[in-house]
RNA sequence: GCUCGUGUGGUGUAGCCAGGUCCAUCAUAGUGGGUUUUCAUCCCGCCGACCCGGGUUCGAAUCCCGGCACGAGCACCA
């Protein structure tokens, strides 16, 4: 009908007949199979097989846009001001797959321009590209470090001055935001170029403070959003008192470039040709866009993703756990209960369930709230092949058992996979321990052994009615341990008796009945059911 | 307040740009069943959604207008 313009004012005739038709052709398929009438229309309407793919599922990430004959650079570019966490593994993960599938560059960039408000954490620039490289199963193609890259960005500055889209601006904050609600030009914007570059190398040789002058990006004060009148480009800030962590920048510079700017060279200078951020970020794009237009470049092309809340979490902001882990709340970064890249990897979480769970989510621009059973869920699919079978009985009671015990018994230790052996218990001295809650019935029976009558009584080896099925241990052949459960707020350890085994620490086993859990020096950590 | 953005089942997501088998995809959760000597894994079934109101059109989840809701920006933070 879209391709038949005669035909549309039938519709209301044409509607009912197609539709019979289309039952036709269904119940042909009901009983002939599909195969049947694609044969059938490859004879009679070959044209109609063509090109029906519009509604089939898209998988992946959506499509990049303007990627033709270009190299494709995108970029990661976190505050180092502590290791990454959940939320930042969803840029690395958009970025990488990105580069990735276009065989481009991913650059991890360190926008570490801010000695103040958020000053950057030292460890954090060895930490992240580790991090990073745990994440993607690759390191990223190229680091930039910001704080290096100073003198390029003064040069931009000065060329802005110079070419007299920037200016210096001495107005005290309050009073700019002031012309910037009522858009009026600021005092400052028509000086010339000499007294422009006079008023920068004054904030540079120290003659301003901090809060005295700023550089201005001159766009127009008549911009429907405000947000983009004038905005700053850079500032100096007081590095005597607050100075950058890092060896050799120190105290170095006074005058810093601030996000919008620093970040907008940057992407030009490393030739980035798409950005992923979030739509936070959105305003920043036109304020560059409008550098840009100064510079006489062409802004990358731009997607957004919305906020992403997990409804376990809540709001956990970087420097919040930093404050936390200071005052003794958190062990330190990697506590499991933090949402950051090394609790989870504590916690057993895989790479790749990360990776496939925001590859998931996609980079719709919708602020959404998603359940941790979702990452669990991933992970569940990567670890329970390889996750050995182990007993742990919280809250034992012993039972004596009697009755004609084998000395030993084998169990499977994967009940998919015979290749991975056998667990072999001990029963020699007849006593074995079941769950408090477990105990509570007369009779059960135990998984992989035998029924187990009233009074411990060894009942039929094989399974003879529909009695629960609980998990144990053999008193001899278990050992005391302890399980620990990382809740939101506190942490929870349940003693029990486990098994013996040789799994070394960091081994993802599955405790049956209760859920997967990772062996540590002292306990097992339970990541989830 | 001004500016920008987003609204598809419980939670996410595909479809929207190029309107028509869309009585709307897939996953997760829930639920029922099967396999299994785990409340695991795996398999099968069920459940459940186009924010509201107008308009354009033979036909709207899709285009237009209005409303409502939610979120973000308006930092000399990133």
């Amino acid at each position: 009908m879209s391709t038949r313009a005669d035909l549309r004012q039938h519709g209301g005739q044409i509607s009912p007949l197609v539709a019979q038709s289309v039952a036709k052709a269904n119940a042909l398929a009901q009983e002939n199979g599909l195969e049947h009438v694609e044969s059938l229309l490859k004879e009679e309407a070959p044209h109609l097989l063509e090109g029906r793919q519009k509604q089939e599922r898209r998988e992946g990430l959506p499509e990049l846009k303007d990627t033709e004959g270009k190299d494709i650079v995108l970029r990661f570019a976190p505050n180092p001001n502590g290791p990454l966490s959940f939320g930042h593994a969803r840029g690395v993960v958009i970025n990488g797959t990105y580069a990735h599938e276009h065989k481009g560059t991913l650059i991890l960039r360190f926008d570490d321009t801010d000695t103040t408000v958020k000053p950057p954490m030292l460890d954090a620039y060895d930490i992240i590209p580790k991090e990073v490289e745990w994440l993607l199963g690759r390191p990223a193609d190229r680091i930039v470090i910001a704080s290096d890259r100073i003198p390029l960005y003064y040069e931009h500055a000065e060329r802005m001055l110079s070419e007299g889209f920037g200016y210096i601006c001495q107005c005290p904050a309050e009073d700019f935001r002031t012309f910037r609600e009522t858009k009026q030009d600021c005092p400052c914007r028509d000086k010339s170029v000499d007294l422009n570059v006079e008023g920068w190398n004054m904030m540079l040789d120290g003659t301003y403070n901090p809060g005295d002058a700023v550089v201005r990006v001159k766009t127009d004060m008549e911009l429907k959003n405000p947000a983009l009148r004038d905005w700053p480009a850079l500032r100096i800030q007081d590095t005597e008192k607050n100075p950058h962590p890092r060896p050799g920048i120190g105290s170095k510079y006074r005058v810093w470039p601030l996000l919008d700017f620093q970040s907008a060279v940057e992407d030009q200078l490393q030739g980035v040709t798409h950005i992923v951020r979030g739509k936070d970020l959105m305003d920043s794009t036109r304020k560059q866009t409008l550098l840009y237009q100064h510079f006489g470049w062409n802004y990358p092309e731009t997607i957004y993703w919305g906020r992403v809340k997990v409804h376990e979490w809540g709001g956990f902001s970087t420097s919040k756990m930093r404050a936390s882990i200071e005052n003794g709340e958190y062990t330190g970064w990697d506590d499991p209960r933090l949402p950051t890249l090394q609790g989870l990897k504590l916690r057993g979480i895989q790479p790749e369930a990360l990776r496939n769970f925001w590859i998931e989510l996609g980079v719709t621009q919708k602020d959404i709230s998603v359940p941790l059973a979702t990452l669990f869920s991933h992970n569940t699919k990567g670890i329970d092949d390889d996750a050995p079978r182990l007993s742990f009985v919280r809250s034992p009671v012993t039972v004596s058992i009697h009755g004609d015990i084998p000395d030993d018994i084998k169990i499977p230790v994967h009940p998919n996979h015979d290749a991975m052996g056998k667990r072999i218990i001990s029963m020699r001295n007849n006593q074995i321990m079941i769950e408090q809650e477990d105990a509570n019935n007369p009779t059960y029976r135990l998984k992989e052994f035998a029924d187990i009558d009233e009074g411990g009584q060894l009942g039929s080896i094989s399974r003879s009615d529909k009695r629960s099925i609980i998990h144990w241990v053999s008193a001899e052949s278990s050992t005391e341990a302890i399980l620990t459960l990382p809740l939101q707020e506190n942490i929870e350890h349940i003693k029990g008796r486990v098994e013996h085994h040789n799994y070394p620490i960091g081994t993802i086993v599955q405790l049956e009945r209760i859920g997967y859990a990772i062996i540590r020096k002292d306990d097992f950590l339970l990541m989830h059911e």
